[in-house]
DNA sequence: AAGTCGGGGAT
DNA sequence: ATCCCAGACTT
């Protein structure tokens, strides 16, 4: 039963008070450059503000501008995602930073019709932008807004269905008010990371309670529902770790697997590497186990010692099979899996 | 509509 | 262990 314009403009202004007495400070706020705020909301997609805001520290620092970005090897970006997951995030942000210096003259799109065809910006990033940067009444809809909406009005539809998505979206943009969209967004996001959260919300301190269906209805522990549907594939990896004198061998990772763009070393069955090997790899003793979203790895490194006459034989070899050696104090600066940053600090690195 | 893409914190 | 985090893209 669709509630009543006047309801609507009730929660969403106790949503507003709420915010107003609570509100998070966090260093993209009250800042209306787009491009700071596109920064922190790509960092942010599907990341705890905790996570995220060293590295929204990092970017701004190191990239000031949308121009500095766009100048920036796509390495040197990578690099410093580095542990931040989904990379195909610093590609994208690297990407429209330069299609934005050479193509749009340098100038951020203003509108969310033009933000949501940006690499990267979906229904979510492009509201964001929009509302914050320039003020225009566009919902977002975020994990903390679904949650929000699905208790408060009693919504029982799957959040992880197309079919949920747009259900949400549009109550959310019948809520939000025409005259501080901005405001009413952070508002929501902040009311469900901080009161109305997924486990142990602080219901007693909700100021909306009364009329909050779920807590009126005990439901507050089944709201919202999400049918999940991922699952975990296990996988192994055996990787070489091919030295000579003070040089690695580093694979730079290609497309469709996980780990585009970084760095890691060559794997599985280099079994016939041509009598390049004068002796059997040796296995490190410790097996390293890694847990992504939908893939459970093991991961096996064996050392192999390449002798510093067959440097030009290994040079050769690694040009045909698309490997780069890479010397020892270059290392730091490749981009890396977490897996490969945790073996090599226990290698003292 | 379903599958893929990281890493970490809270419970 | 399980869930979820200021989601988006590809198939």
């Amino acid at each position: 039963m669709p509630l009543k314009l006047p309801e609507y403009q009730a929660f969403s202004h106790q949503i507003i008070k709420w915010y107003r007495e609570n509100p998070r400070d966090l260093p993209w706020r009250n800042s209306s450059d787009p491009y700071k705020i596109w920064l922190s909301e790509i960092i942010l997609q599907q990341t705890r503000v905790a996570q995220g805001l060293p590295y929204y520290y990092a970017f701004t620092q190191a990239y000031p501008t949308v121009k500095d970005l766009a100048l920036a090897p796509e390495s040197e970006v990578l690099r410093l995602w580095q542990g931040l997951g989904y990379y195909s995030r610093a590609r994208n942000l690297h990407f429209c930073a330069k299609f934005i210096w050479h193509e749009l003259e340098g100038k951020f799109p203003t509108r969310y019709d033009e933000l949501i065809k940006l690499k990267g910006v979906g229904s979510y990033t492009a509201a964001a932008i929009s509302s914050f940067a320039f003020g225009e009444v566009k919902a977002v809809v975020d994990g903390n807004v679904f949650r929000v909406l699905a208790r408060y009005f009693g919504i029982e539809t799957d959040i992880a269905s197309s079919k949920g998505k747009k259900e949400f979206e549009t109550l959310a943009n019948e809520l939000i008010p025409a005259d501080t969209p901005g405001e009413f967004n952070q508002a929501m996001m902040d009311f469900g990371a901080r009161l109305c959260t997924p486990k142990n919300p602080d219901c007693t301190n909700c100021p909306i309670k009364s009329s909050c269906f779920a807590f009126q209805h005990q439901l507050v522990g089944s709201l919202p529902v999400k049918i999940n549907k991922v699952k975990i594939k296990e996988r192994s990896l055996n990787y070489l770790v091919i030295r000579c004198g003070t040089d690695w061998v580093w694979k730079k990772r290609g497309a469709g697997d996980i780990w585009e763009g970084l760095y890691d070393f060559p794997s599985e069955e280099i079994s016939q590497q041509g009598g390049l090997l004068s002796e059997d790899p040796k296995p490190f003793p410790k097996k390293y186990r890694h847990l992504l979203s939908h893939q459970k790895l093991e991961a096996k490194f064996s050392e192999v010692e390449i002798p510093i006459n067959n440097r030009e034989k290994l040079a050769q070899w690694c040009e045909n099979k698309g490997f780069e050696l890479v010397a020892e104090n270059e290392i730091e600066y490749l981009a890396k899996p977490k897996l490969i940053v945790n073996f090599l600090t226990d290698q003292g690195f």
